[in-house]
DNA sequence: GTGGTTCGATACGGCGATGTATCCGATACA
DNA sequence: TGTATCGGATACATCGCCGTATCGAACCAC
């Protein structure tokens, strides 16, 4: 019963440089791409290492998956938290959507996020496990959002044109889209447009659909 | 003169069945997963018929996507082109869609048409030939739809609240990720909700869009 | 210190996919 | 009818990767 194991702590760490290594890899190269041995040797372990923490490169994933996933909403709801402080001053739409933003950007933001959302995106096209995690997830994220957009309707005393879980569809949807086309843009053109054009594109279509939703 | 130089008539039909076969094996295992003896078996050949007429199964998705691509857009001008004939009678909100969806549903309204893109999709975050691709098939999918929503708003005389093209970028992407979201769901419960529940699932996201961008 | 356990490294066998080189049959042409 | 060409099949050599079995070293309790 001891058993119980302290994972030797070097057990649980070497976990975690595996499951760190192996996000890198998959975003970079997709997850048919990524050769076990690839991640291991990003790790600075051996292919001994790998086996011994997991039974494959599918059980791995899976695991990441789930961290990154509980992750992004743990994220998203911390800065839903801080949301009250914003005073119930001056209103306008461009407010809403900055709000959205800020609260949103965790995850989406960077190009290695937007790579691994899409990997577990297509493969939740094929895989029912991941199928349920991903569907899961999202429907956190919607709650979270929601429980935004409602809060700051009550606090200003705002009518939108949709109630707030459609509104929260809405928004979700057009941010993880125009993520995801901003990151193609800056593969197209490879002049690396980066961070900060993919952040002024998301934001530009956030507010417009802000535009939309308010009376 | 049809052909200016038959190419044994046997040469083009091998290269079109290797590329049906190829597109049917990408959307039910992926790209990476796909192997070159795969797709030859399934279209009935060996992998001698398979490096004679491609040099790599890279060049074969190229080109596999450019078609998939120009066919999407042809499907949608088409019903484009058919589109006046709509008579300038009654309106509401949920014509506006229900002619949308209609224009739509060529190329996302099966299962095997989402999955192909969302191959294509993925490969465009990494490949910059494929991103290039991919973002002018899509701006071309948007001045098409964009098109019909100023068509329709002459010919009722009706203002919306957005400029068309903002209109169309919006349904697009409503549209395309609500269908993804129908497939994975479909795979989650694999209760086969299939067609059916595909398209009601993408109308009645569309019909809010529409809803919302109307006056 | 000593023995046992644990974790990662090393070594091994094997499979599957790739790409090329060669062969064979059918069609086109003289 | 004989011959050249073309398209696809067959055969072959190779490589990368996988999963397991084994080994060795560090860490633990006593």
């Amino acid at each position: 019963m001891t058993d119980a194991k302290m994972p030797t702590r070097s057990r649980e760490n070497t976990r975690q440089r595996l499951l760190d290594a192996a996000m890198a890899v998959f975003a970079e190269v997709g997850l048919d791409a990524a050769s076990v041995e690839t991640i291991c040797e990003r790790a600075g372990f051996t292919r001994g290492a790998f086996y011994s923490n997991f039974a494959s490169k599918d059980e791995l994933f899976l695991e990441l998956a789930a961290r990154v996933a509980s992750e992004r909403v743990a994220a998203v709801q911390s800065r839903v938290g801080g949301l009250a402080a914003a005073g119930p001053d001056g209103f306008d739409e461009s407010e809403i959507s900055a709000i959205l933003e800020q609260v949103l950007d965790v995850g989406a933001d960077d190009r290695m996020g937007v790579l691994l959302m899409s990997e577990i995106r297509i493969r939740a096209l094929r895989d029912p496990d991941v199928a349920r995690a991903f569907l899961e997830q999202d429907a956190e994220m919607k709650r979270n959002v929601a429980q935004i957009i409602t809060d700051i309707s009550a606090l200003k005393g705002i009518e939108f044109r949709v109630d707030a879980a459609q509104a929260a569809h809405l928004m979700l949807t057009v941010w993880e889209t125009a993520a995801v086309r901003a990151v193609i843009q800056g593969v197209a053109d490879e002049s690396r447009g980066g961070e900060a054009a993919l952040r002024a594109a998301t934001g530009a279509h956030l507010a417009e659909v802000a535009h939309l939703i308010l009376c």
